[in-house]
DNA sequence: TCTATTTGACCGGT
DNA sequence: ACCGGTCAAATAGA
């Protein structure tokens, strides 16, 4: 049996059980059948991510680490990324990094205008080009750190009269606009968080099935918070530095979740205890310390549908 | 206060 | 050593 079928089955039975009226012990021992199957049906599939994280990997795991925490505050972890390095960095930790491989490239264009494509781009860079009149621009996808999209894009003009502009693009855009398209915004799945007495619904173990975000920044969960009707997902989980300081900023910020069928609270508080009242869901942020959160962006930024990913892995 | 751009330093490949 | 791609502090802008 596929897992998608696993899952049809599961929800064709609980509306078969929500139908009876067959007596109260042998439908609760059904529901309960439900339940597990649904769980069974979970943990395989966070399997199966745990799998596909690894084989999304295209760097290091040091890389890994290091183009993580480069989302947050690179000169405070300068002495981190040196040690053992052959180089010392500079006083104000310029140019340690370690080159990604390229984006493979994509298309070329020469137009006579600089080319609106759509999407939106952040300069990060302008270069002289031996042997050419006009110095060479260089753009990355605005969404590569919150979404971890590779698109990157140099524009350079070859010559002024006609004016002739020529758009290289690298990669291709895993983005998406999360105010265009809140209803298709995400999709993985990921350890369950644990159950808490007093925010969470009494049946939150019923669907363990959780979403959540990867490297989402917090402007991109207050779109999704004003959007939150038909927003799919929003929460927490997969942020988060080594003194788990964005994490907690980020559960402070995503006080829902939402989905068809059910909708899960996280506490609004600051309070220290977090890490008690959440055991997995720490874990989880501490295993993400680790470099997880990087490739699960790239899940996210796929952006399927939650059919449609089943399908993929089935 | 926050985000985007500018710009010279720095890096890796050749 | 050179070249071009990238980084990140300084700066500009909203």
């Amino acid at each position: 049996m596929s897992l998608l079928e696993v899952r049809n089955s599961r929800s064709q039975l609980r509306q078969i059980l929500s139908k009876s009226s067959g007596n109260d012990l042998s439908k609760t021992y059904a529901v309960d059948l439900a339940d597990k199957i649904e769980k069974s049906f979970t943990n395989t599939i966070s399997v199966l991510i745990a799998g596909s994280i690894h084989e999304l990997d295209e760097v290091s795991p040091m890389q890994q680490i290091t183009d993580k925490k480069s989302k947050f505050q690179k000169s405070d972890i300068v002495d981190v990324e040196v040690q053992g390095s052959k180089r010392a960095t500079t006083e104000d930790g310029r140019g340690c990094y370690k080159r990604r491989r390229d984006s493979p490239f994509s298309w070329e264009r020469d137009t006579p205008t600089v080319i609106d494509d759509g999407h939106a781009w952040r300069k990060y860079g302008q270069k002289v080009i031996l042997n050419a009149k006009h110095p060479r621009h260089y753009y990355r996808c605005t969404y590569k750190f919150d979404q971890g999209c590779k698109a990157i894009k140099h524009v350079q003009k070859m010559q002024d009269d006609p004016p002739l502009y020529r758009t290289a693009y690298y990669g291709h855009h895993t983005c998406r606009d999360l105010l265009k398209h809140p209803e298709e915004t995400l999709i993985i799945l990921d350890s369950p968080l644990a159950p808490v007495d007093n925010q969470c619904p009494n049946n939150y173990s019923d669907s363990s099935t959780i979403f959540s975000f990867a490297n989402t920044t917090n402007n991109s969960m207050k779109l999704l918070q004003e959007q939150k009707t038909e927003t799919k997902l929003g929460i927490a989980g997969i942020v988060g530095d080594h003194d788990h300081h964005h994490h907690k900023s980020f559960i402070n910020q995503t006080s829902f979740v939402s989905s068809a069928d059910h909708e899960y609270f996280l506490p609004t508080d600051d309070s220290s205890s977090n890490s008690a009242s959440y055991p997995s869901a720490s874990a989880a942020l501490d295993e993400s310390s680790f470099g997880y959160d990087d490739s699960l962006s790239n899940l996210f930024a796929g952006s399927m549908d939650f059919d449609e990913f089943l399908q993929q892995l089935s």
